[in-house]
DNA sequence: CACTTGACCTGTCCGC
DNA sequence: TGCGGACAGGTCAAGT
């Protein structure tokens, strides 16, 4: 799904549209999709829209909050006038919306409507009582430092990869309670920046790397935002566009074509069963024993 | 305990 | 063209 990047550009997005608006309707055409009791919601106004790790807060005259994860294929996209002002319309909006993949269906006050796509169904909506939100075990509170914020640094990173010194960088990168908000796409991003090549051990890793695979995480997730976010598949914004930063990516789904770096070949391997790719002239593997 | 694999779903693409 | 298998941006639970 949308990594920090695109969750990023989906909540700049949201809250440009709905804050202030009330929810008039929620309409579920997935029941397993969303979670909680919708009719709370209907009536009352969105007050504010937060983005923790992946996940979106849309909270409710500061009562409730409707928490939304996409996962690996969701989509949350305005439909009406708005999305084809002045644009193509994507290959995903030829269909008209609502269409198959279409699970949750939100109208708002102004009439306007967002639809939560969702081809996989493996994401979800909870709508949840804000005091419970802070004293849950929740996931939600048991994430890393946001990368983008001040409170990470180069020290933080290299605590937080050590709690998994034998296991691989980008396989620890992946883990939210390490660092919010990295995924397949950005992890391997990252590493080829640091010149890390992403099967290493933690326990490998200098202070150097350390620094410079802080500077890299950063670059990659803020070039990612800056380029729309990646949209590989299913990815668009919230008016229907798609993201280009896989046009301008170093390694990813870059197999078999040459580094941009040094033109040696790009490699697709397999880690923790996740594809990975590498420039494995750019980034040095160590063999620790 | 640390780490890996399977499950959750649907759709597409690739090789035979 | 058809069919089976692998694979896809994430995260848990179960298994080793």
């Amino acid at each position: 799904m949308p990594e920090l990047p695109e969750v990023e550009i989906i909540k700049v997005s949201l809250e440009k549209k709905l804050i202030g608006l009330n929810i008039a309707d929620i309409e579920i055409l997935n029941k397993n999709s969303f979670q909680g009791n919708q009719h709370i919601a209907k009536g009352k106004k969105i007050t504010k829209i937060w983005r923790k790790a992946k996940v979106l807060g849309i909270e409710i005259e500061n009562t409730y909050v409707l928490l939304i994860h996409l996962k690996m294929s969701g989509q949350l996209i305005f439909s009406g006038k708005s999305v084809f002002i002045g644009g193509h319309p994507t290959q995903d909006m030829f269909k008209t919306l609502p269409n198959k993949s279409t699970r949750v269906i939100f109208t708002l006050s102004n009439q306007s409507i967002l639809y939560f796509n969702d081809q996989r169904k493996f994401g979800w909506i909870k709508l949840v009582d804000l005091r419970k939100l802070n004293d849950s075990k929740d996931f939600l509170n048991n994430l890393g430092p946001e990368p983008l914020s001040k409170e990470f640094s180069w020290q933080i990173l290299k605590k937080n990869l050590l709690k998994h010194p034998n296991m691989p960088v980008k396989v620890t990168m992946l883990d939210q309670k390490v660092i919010s908000g990295i995924g397949n796409i950005y992890a391997s991003e990252a590493c080829f920046l640091a010149k890390i090549d992403p099967r290493n051990k933690v326990s490998t890793l200098t202070d150097n790397q350390y620094k410079l695979l802080y500077k890299s995480i950063i670059l990659a997730l803020k070039t990612g935002i800056k380029y729309g976010g990646s949209s590989k598949v299913h990815f668009v914004s919230p008016e229907g566009k798609k993201g280009l930063f896989l046009n301008h990516a170093f390694v990813y789904s870059r197999d078999n074509l040459p580094c941009k770096v040094c033109s040696h070949k790009i490699e697709k391997i397999k880690l923790a069963s996740r594809g990975t790719y590498l420039c494995p002239n750019c980034q040095k593997l160590y063999n620790s024993f």
